[in-house]
DNA sequence: CCTAACCCCTGCTTGC
DNA sequence: TGCAAGCAGGGGTTAG
């Protein structure tokens, strides 16, 4: 799994220098020289990758950090080096490979969405992002996120031993008597409780909870939030175990597709039957905060 | 402090 | 068949 760690960057190749500029970040301009970004990551070494929310961060030998947030569309692919040939099919394979390609030209690299290219001493890192949303960004080190106060505001891990049901369920009564209204959704989506629910698990877990995306937190029962609790935690669990959904141009590392949106039970399940067991209803879509929501009118309250 | 609206961007889908 | 408009969406910024 942990492909590029342990491997030095050799060389940096920015074809899109939006990518790295920061723009729409909180981190505005801070490298928007294309020059500088690809220089001074040559001959670093990449020693951790850790996460925080959705993004990624690359740890480099002397501690700066490469920020990677791929967004809806942003992908990184790892390509090692070809293993090299015994010498009689060398030749041969050389000659196949010039009229009929091996792999499929979707997934040929570098491509039109390419935007960076790491030259690894074991292969090749592509940042590819068609409607480039995504970033990579530098920093210096670990204690400039925090003062730049990247991550602030946003909620705990769902994975992490933090995220108690008690926990859940305080941060939510917190809630209901300042925001009355506000619709659980709403809440999920902000990141600020909990993060790593984006429009697809939203749907998902409510769906799975019974309970309507429009209702008002302040009339969630205590039932309810234990169970939206589960579900957050389950949902996620089983989704990452079969590599995302991969709705629009998500990959894993190797540049293979994950199957969750197999599992769906309501996202784009709009005008089919509800699969919720004995359940009459056929699942509706409607936009609602801003995003395309998916529910079912019979069983979700 | 808040929320709603807008912005970034391209590919796919829909409608005429 | 072509073309334009609409839609998709994470998360930042801006306006009110």
């Amino acid at each position: 799994m942990p492909y590029i760690v342990g491997r030095k960057i050799k060389s940096v190749r920015v074809l899109n220098h939006k990518i790295v500029a920061g723009k729409g970040t909180k981190r505005v301009g801070s490298i928007d020289n294309t020059v500088k970004f690809t220089e001074i990551l040559i001959g670093k070494k990449i020693i951790d990758i850790k996460r925080r929310a959705k993004n990624l961060i690359i740890v480099l030998n002397d501690h700066s950090i490469l920020l990677v947030h791929l967004k809806m569309t942003g992908q990184l692919v790892f390509q090692p080096l070809p293993k090299s040939l015994p010498k009689r099919e060398g030749l041969a394979s050389s000659i196949v490979k010039g009229g009929h390609p091996i792999q499929e030209s979707e997934n040929k690299l570098p491509h039109k969405h390419t935007y960076i290219i790491f030259e690894l001493d074991s292969g090749t890192l592509y940042y590819n992002d068609v409607r480039q949303f995504g970033y990579v960004l530098y920093f210096e080190n670990e204690t400039v996120l925090e003062t730049e106060k990247h991550f602030d505001g946003i909620g705990v891990e769902p994975f992490d031993k933090e995220f108690t049901h008690a926990y859940f369920q305080y941060e939510v009564e917190k809630l209901k008597k300042r925001k009355i209204k506000t619709p659980i959704k709403k809440i999920l989506l902000d990141q600020k409780i909990v993060v790593g629910c984006g429009n697809i698990y939203c749907d998902e877990v409510l769906w799975k909870s019974g309970v309507l995306p429009t209702r008002a937190i302040s009339k969630l029962s205590n039932e309810e939030i234990k169970k939206i609790y589960n579900n957050i935690i389950d949902i996620l669990d089983k989704a990452i175990n079969s590599g995302g959904s991969s709705v629009a141009n998500y990959l894993l590392a190797d540049g293979k597709r994950g199957n969750y949106a197999d599992y769906h039970n309501v996202y784009q399940k709009q005008d089919t039957a509800c699969k919720k067991k004995g359940c009459p209803g056929i699942i509706k879509k409607t936009t609602f905060v801003g995003r395309g929501t998916h529910f079912c009118p019979a069983h979700q309250k």
